[in-house]
This record gives structure tokens, C-alpha cells and sequence, in this order.
DNA sequence: GACCTGCTGCGGTCTG
């Protein structure tokens, strides 16, 4: 490309009246020189830069040398738009073709996502457009045609937009092997990420490029972002523990009287259901005015929705993270946050969803919804202002998601078994891909590794007389290619009206549960449950006002290690007595409470407590280190103690901290931590984690969960044919065959250990876990007996969670429990 | 005196 158009470029621009902005010229300046890099787009629209992004390429073509005078210039596509959501790829290619008439009007612009009709799909099939929008999935299934090579052989560049959502997860892993793929096709090709702030981004830029040379521009425009919080009016009566937040109400309510169009996230889909309930109950007059969008809502009713916020007709929508991220929703003016946001990053995406016009600043109100989450607030205002912001880690070498590229490849023109390894190294999670590894998965998809031998449906890509692997089977491919992707959502129950129309789906538990004429209150409505038939719940609207909520079983977020820090950084100062803020000192009244009756848990001093009560010998200790954390701590202080002396616990965890509970009063486990400074610290140790770790938490049944997570990535069970999905209980059982399967007969398969990883790596995060450890072991631990639960620890003795953890001999119990009973029976 | 968590994203077949 020639730098001479830059100039041009930018009259091209000016005479539109759009301005451009330095950053934007070095990111032309470094792509005409074919360098590809990273955007850090801290604020805008990626429909724009896709604009930018299109002129740019359109110059270049320009530029090239003409053709013959009698040959049209050649077609094919030249731009792939890569976009993680069908609702961004509709917005952006919008964007660009309302530009298209000035920017190439002989250029074909396409969503492959958008219009999926089978003539859609023929044509592209002869002829991909010059720009083509689509998502990861979409560009894998491409790369699965056998004539994929010759669609890409003019493409010069591919730009994912989005990159910080894709790059922490395995959807990102498929896209750094599909890069792989068409860098290895086109060595020339220019790579462009766009990403919100991240705590790393030059690692970012490097997973996306696979480790090549690249640049990080840095996107110059700051957006203001205001974040505050509602103070409770009566801080000394607001609760010490709960999450729900109903006593922020009215207060919610006049604040989204009091403005614009309102976005108020929730954590959980039940929490959305309830607010939604409450604040129509609260507002009886804003029936319609208000709305509700989550996740298992139909997607007609969530388009309502999002057309609605688009045209300005709704005062407010209380949603999930469901729109966190899609199209701009320009009148948005206020984004309410119930609950704890959990981390910078997220709470900064959420800011960003109103006030989304340059010069507009965003506008977030955290809403508490107990007291210590005024801590956490003050914390995370702090953290917002100094910008320190979550890092995102890249999966390692995920081999279900290998396995499956394997078949894809395989489909997509065949491929060489050296070939292949040295591209699918050039991605940056596989990187370190060992040859015994290589082998095993190629070993897997050729003959289903050791225990499937016998099935041919698991030999699913066997190589030709030249050595080319290819799939074999017609019917193979076709169960592939349905099943590509690495997004494994549960089999859920729809939920339609008695005549037909869809509200949603629930999960089947939910309903199994319910009787005939049961209420529940589902898509902001109280619903009468009439009867189950073939995957799906009929039901008609029920007068009345009270139902049970549905409860999903989603993922459990843990607090980020930068908002705990920062939250533990407020309890510094409030120790030193400084209460700076609204939130500190709203929260004043309970931290002196805190004080009195023990102390507060600081960076420099780790808090513990212990308590006698009718349930026993209770223990706090408060580490501020996630929810995950505290599940793997507390399981393994539990089982540390129990091998010194055994003892059955109760355990409790919260993301501030967690407790053991022994039933035995009397017992003197809880005097470890009240040794002089040192002794606790072999309760500490992270010498021999892994091994404890695993002996302490049911480590197998953590993996199975995980492993059906695998095995439908792998391609080892299948979702079924569409309109006819396979029950919940299907999918298990089969997933768990093979897990026993493998587990007995074929010890050594990868896709197990795999499982276990990700089990200590993501739902324990052990290496947080062992950080945690070094600095409880630097830390000197403040021991306070108190005569009753402190508001810390109030909140964790109606954590519900109970898991029980016995070490203790069976003859030892039943002494106990017969202790008890004479004690119950009386003299 | 206080309480009752758990997100999001995509893709696809067959017939005549």
C-alpha cells in the first residue's frame, strides 16, 4: 500500500465534515505499511472505525496498479469484519453501506449472519462480497467448505471488533485458529483488534497476532465517566448481609423518574424478574413504560425491548448483562448498577452504555444492596478514577477446541499433519502445543483415542494415500458443521402461552418442581403452569400478584482482585479513621461497630474471629480474595486441620471472606490461628496445594460438570438436530459415559486432564489462590473472640451455601450425636 | 436487628 493516499483519505473524510483524529492517522499510516496491531478504542463505536477501516482498504485498492484496460477490476472479498454478536454485525453493516455509495459503490457489502436464506448462502458460496461481516462461528463454518482456500485467496484484511470480549474465553481461541489459518493463506494479511481498556493490553495485541510484531495505538479520546452511588437514607438500618436490594426501591424508582431513558443492570435473571415486578408495583402508571431483557427471554421480546430503547419510547429497562454489550441505545442517560458489579471492567463496560455520543460523558449509579457493598462502592469509584483495570488471561491450549478445528480442517480442504502443527502453533494459546499433544488430538479425531476404537462414528478424519487427513463420511461433516462453535448453553424448557406464543425458556428443574396451576412470574408476569409436552411448559396468565421466581444455574463471578484490593484499601484508611467519602461514611456507624467488637480487616492484617454459639465453634477469616478463592482456602484450612485432629466443618464463603464452622463447641482446632505468629502459618503453606487442593474439594465431580462442557466442544456428544433437542438428562448421561468411559479404560486422555485444569484454573483460580496464601503467610493474623457475629461475619452466617467436609471417624460421630441427644432428651 | 444470587455470546439439516 502507498502512503501517498493518506492525504486524500483524509479529504475524503473532511469533505464529509468527519473529523479525524491523530490516532486514527497512525492507525492508517501503520496498516498501508501492512502492519496489523491493536486499537485500544476506550470510547465510540466499532461501526465507525469500520467505516475508517473500509476507506482505508478502498484507497489502497485504488492505488493499486489498473488492470488491463479490458478486465474489470478483480472481485472477491477484501475486508472480513469479525463481530461477537449477529446485533453488532447488523449495526455495523449498516453503517457501512450507508457510507457505501461514497466510499466504493461498485464494492458488495454483506452479513453472512444476516441473511441466512439459502440463495444468501449460494451466492456468497460462488462469491464472497468485497466486505463480509460476520461472527467467529460464522468464519469457522467458511473454513469448513471444501473450497475455503480460493474464498479467501484476495482477502487483505480482517479486523475483530470487540477483542476484549473474545480474547479471555475459548470463542477467542477459535479465533486465533481460524487467523492462523488465513495468515498461513495469505502471509501479507493486515490483522486489526479493536478493545475496550484492559489491565493488558500489549498481551492482548500479541494473542491476536499470535505473537507477530505489531503496534498498539492508543485511541485519544477519554471519555468522562462519572460513577456514584445511592446512599441508603438510613444507613444504620440498612441490612448487613443480602443481595436482593428491594430497600433501595422508591429511591431507585424517583431516580429514573428523575431522568432519561435509565438502564438498570441486576446480577442475576431472577433479580431482574423481581425488580421489574417491584418497580411496576412501586409505578403502577409506568406499565409500559418499563421493560425487562435477559438472557432466556424470547428474542422477540427482547427486540421489543431494544427497538423500544432505540426509539426512546421506554423510560427504563431493568436487564443482565444482556446488554452489556450491541447496538448503541443513544437515549440512554443513566445506567443503574444493583449489587456489586464484581469488577472495573465490567462495571466501565455498563458506564459505557449511556451518554453514547461523542462529548457525552457516562453516568453510573451504584445501588448497594447491603452494607458492606458501600465499601466495595467507594472502592470501586477509586479504582474507576485511577483506571486499574482487570486483566484478561488467554485459555492454554484448550484441546477440545483443537480437536475441533482438527475436523474443520479437515472438511475445509484437508490437511498435513506437519502443516497443520506449524500453523495452529502460530496461535498464540498453542503456542507450546507439545508433539505428544499434536499427536493425541490428531489420534483422537482418527480413531476416537484408546476406548472408542470400536465406533466408527468417532473415526472422523482418517488421511488418504498421500498423507492428507480428510473426513471421510458425508454424514460426519454434516454433524459437524451443526455443531461448530464453542458456546455450550444448556438444554432448557420453552415456555409458551397455551395458543403458541413463545415468552422464554426456564430451566427444567424449575418446572419439575411446579404443580398444575402453580404461579410463577416469568417475563414480568404472573404465569399459571398447565402442563409440560415435549421440552416445553404451557402456561396461561394468572391473576394475583405473588409467584415463585425462577432460579438459573449461572455462572458465579467472583469480586476481581482490583475491586477487592480497592475495597481493602478503603478499610485502610477507615482504620486510620479517615472517612473521606459519601459511601465511608454512610458506612461509618457499622465499621465502628466492627471495630468495637473486634477490628477491620486491613491490606497489612488479617482479621480472624472466633465464636461459640449453639451450632458450635465458628471461624472468620477475611481475605478479600474472591469467592472462588475463599471455596478453595477455606476447603483446604478445613482439611489441613482436620488431618491434625479430626473434625467434621460446615463451611460458608462470601467474596470478603469465609467461615468454618465445628459442631463440636469445645473444641480446641479454632486456638491454630490464636498461636503466636508463625504457627498458623504451616496452615498456610502452599507447599503440597495441589495435592491438598484435590483431597480437600470433590475435585472428580467438579471435573465431570466441566467435562460435558468439553465433550460437546470436542464433538464426542451431540446438541441434536434442530427442533428436536435432546433433554438435559440425555446430554448428561451421555457426557458422563464418557467420562467414566475414558476414566477407566483410557486414563491417560487429555480432554480428563484437560477438565481437571480448568476446574483449579478457572472455577478455583489457583493461581490467585496461591497469592492469597504468600500473603496470609506475610500478614500477621489479628485474632479477636467475640461474643457475637460482627457485621462481617454476620454476613456470611446466612450464606446459604453449606458444604460439609468430614474427616472425622465414623465412631467419633455417632459418640457425638449420642451426646447430643441425651443433651436434647434432658435429665 | 439484621438474611434467603449467580451472566452473556453462535450455529445448523432435511425434501423436492
Amino acid at each position: 500500500m502507498n502512503s501517498r493516499f493518506l492525504p486524500p483519505l483524509e479529504a475524503w473524510f473532511a469533505a464529509r465534515g468527519w473529523q479525524v483524529f491523530p490516532f486514527q492517522r497512525e492507525v492508517w499510516q501503520a496498516a498501508q505499511e501492512g502492519q496489523s496491531g491493536l486499537l485500544h478504542a476506550s470510547t465510540g463505536a466499532g461501526k465507525t472505525y469500520a467505516v475508517w477501516f473500509a476507506a482505508l482498504l478502498r484507497a489502497a485498492a485504488l492505488a493499486a496498479p489498473a488492470a488491463p484496460a479490458a478486465r474489470k477490476p478483480p472481485r472477491g472479498l477484501r475486508l472480513l469484519w469479525l463481530t461477537p454478536m449477529r446485533a453488532l454485525a447488523a449495526d455495523t453493516l449498516r453503517a457501512l453501506q450507508e457510507s457505501s455509495a461514497m466510499l466504493a459503490p461498485d464494492w458488495r457489502i454483506e452479513s453472512r449472519t444476516g441473511d441466512t436464506s439459502s440463495a444468501a448462502r449460494a451466492r456468497q458460496a460462488r462469491q464472497l462480497p468485497e466486505v463480509l461481516i460476520t461472527t467467529p462461528e460464522s468464519l469457522s463454518l467458511m473454513l469448513s467448505q471444501n473450497a475455503a482456500r480460493s474464498q479467501f485467496e484476495r482477502l487483505d484484511m480482517v479486523v475483530v471488533d470487540e477483542w476484549h470480549e473474545l480474547m479471555g474465553n475459548k470463542r477467542g481461541v477459535q479465533v486465533q485458529l481460524a487467523l492462523a489459518r488465513l495468515r498461513r493463506w495469505q502471509p501479507q494479511l493486515v490483522v486489526w483488534g479493536l478493545s475496550a481498556t484492559l489491565g493488558n493490553l500489549e498481551r492482548a495485541r500479541d494473542v491476536l497476532l499470535g505473537g507477530a510484531h505489531g503496534v498498539l495505538v492508543e485511541g485519544a479520546l477519554r471519555k468522562q465517566i462519572l460513577v456514584d452511588t445511592l446512599i441508603p437514607e438510613h444507613p444504620a438500618r440498612f441490612p448487613w448481609a443480602g443481595h436482593l436490594g428491594l430497600q433501595m426501591l422508591e429511591a431507585v424508582a424517583r431516580e429514573i423518574a428523575g431522568h432519561g431513558a435509565t438502564l438498570v443492570f441486576c446480577n442475576t435473571r431472577s433479580q431482574a424478574e423481581l425488580w421489574y415486578q417491584n418497580l411496576l408495583a412501586a409505578r403502577p402508571d409506568w406499565a409500559g413504560l418499563i421493560a425487562l431483557h435477559h438472557g432466556s427471554l424470547d428474542k422477540e421480546v427482547r427486540d421489543w425491548v431494544e427497538l423500544g430503547l432505540k426509539q426512546g419510547r421506554l423510560r427504563a429497562v431493568v436487564c443482565t448483562s444482556s446488554l452489556d454489550l450491541g447496538v448503541d441505545f443513544l437515549p440512554v442517560e443513566r445506567v443503574l448498577q444493583i449489587g456489586s458489579a464484581k469488577g472495573i471492567a465490567r462495571l466501565l463496560q455498563r458506564a459505557g452504555r449511556s451518554g453514547h455520543a461523542p462529548g457525552r460523558s457516562s453516568r453510573l449509579t451504584l445501588v448497594p444492596t447491603h452494607s458492606l457493598e458501600l465499601l466495595e462502592a467507594a472502592g470501586a469509584i477509586q479504582a474507576v478514577k485511577e483506571r486499574d483495570i482487570e486483566a484478561r488471561r488467554a485459555p492454554d491450549k484448550p484441546l477440545d477446541v483443537l480437536v475441533q478445528h482438527l475436523v474443520t480442517v479437515a472438511l475445509g480442504g484437508g490437511f498435513r499433519s506437519e502443516e497443520l502443527l506449524e500453523e495452529v502453533r502460530g496461535a498464540w494459546s498453542y503456542r507450546a502445543l507439545g508433539d505428544e499433544e499434536w499427536q493425541w488430538a490428531l489420534d483422537f479425531v482418527a480413531r476416537g483415542g484408546q476406548s472408542l476404537i470400536a465406533y466408527p462414528e468417532y473415526r472422523r478424519v482418517l488421511p488418504d494415500e498421500e498423507g492428507v487427513y480428510r473426513v471421510p463420511d458425508q454424514a460426519i461433516g454434516r454433524r459437524h458443521r451443526m455443531s461448530i462453535g464453542t458456546i455450550v448453553s444448556d438444554a432448557s424448557i420453552q415456555v409458551k402461552f397455551l395458543r403458541g406464543s413463545r415468552i422464554g425458556s426456564v430451566e427444567e428443574s424449575f418446572i419439575s418442581r411446579l404443580k398444575q396451576g402453580d404461579h410463577f412470574l416469568f417475563g414480568g408476569r404472573i404465569l399459571e403452569f398447565v402442563r409440560v409436552h415435549e421440552m416445553t411448559a404451557y402456561v396461561r396468565r394468572a391473576s394475583g400478584s405473588r409467584g415463585a421466581v425462577p432460579r438459573w444455574q449461572g455462572g458465579k463471578m467472583p469480586l476481581s482482585s482490583e475491586l477487592a484490593h480497592a475495597a481493602l484499601e478503603q478499610l485502610r484508611r477507615a482504620a486510620t479513621g479517615e472517612y473521606a467519602s459519601a459511601e465511608m461514611r454512610a458506612i461509618r456507624p457499622l465499621l465502628e461497630i466492627q471495630q468495637r467488637w473486634s477490628a477491620l480487616p486491613t491490606p497489612g492484617q488479617t482479621l480472624a474471629e472466633s465464636l461459640r454459639s449453639r451450632e458450635g465453634r465458628h471461624v472468620f477469616i477475611y481475605p478479600f480474595a474472591g469467592r472462588s478463592v475463599h471455596i478453595g482456602l477455606a476447603a483446604l484450612l478445613a482439611y489441613r486441620l482436620g488431618q491434625r485432629k479430626p473434625a467434621s466443618f460446615s463451611i460458608a464463603v462470601n467474596d470478603y471472606g469465609f467461615e468454618l464452622l465445628s459442631a463440636d463447641a469445645d473444641s480446641d482446632w479454632a486456638e491454630y490461628f490464636d498461636l503466636p505468629h508463625g504457627a498458623e502459618v504451616a496452615l498456610f503453606s502452599s507447599e503440597h496445594l495441589l495435592e491438598d487442593v484435590l483431597a480437600s474439594l470433590n475435585a472428580a465431580e467438579l471435573s465431570q460438570r466441566r467435562f460435558r462442557e468439553i465433550a460437546r466442544i470436542a464433538g464426542l456428544v451431540f446438541g441434536g438436530y434442530p427442533g428436536q433437542p435432546k433433554s438435559q438428562r440425555q446430554l448428561q448421561a451421555s457426557s458422563s459415559l464418557f467420562f467414566e468411559v475414558f476414566r477407566k479404560h483410557d486414563a491417560g486422555n487429555l480432554l480428563l486432564t484437560q477438565a481437571q485444569r480448568e476446574v483449579l484454573e478457572q472455577e478455583l483460580e489457583l493461581g490467585r489462590l496461591r497469592v492469597t496464601l504468600d500473603e496470609l503467610r506475610q500478614r500477621a493474623v489479628s485474632w479477636h473472640e467475640t461474643a457475637r457475629p460482627t457485621p462481617f461475619g454476620f454476613a456470611l452466617m446466612v450464606e446459604r451455601f453449606r458444604e460439609k467436609l468430614s474427616t472425622e471417624k465414623l465412631s467419633d460421630r455417632i459418640a457425638r450425636m449420642l451426646r447430643e441427644l441425651e443433651k436434647a432428651a434432658g435429665p
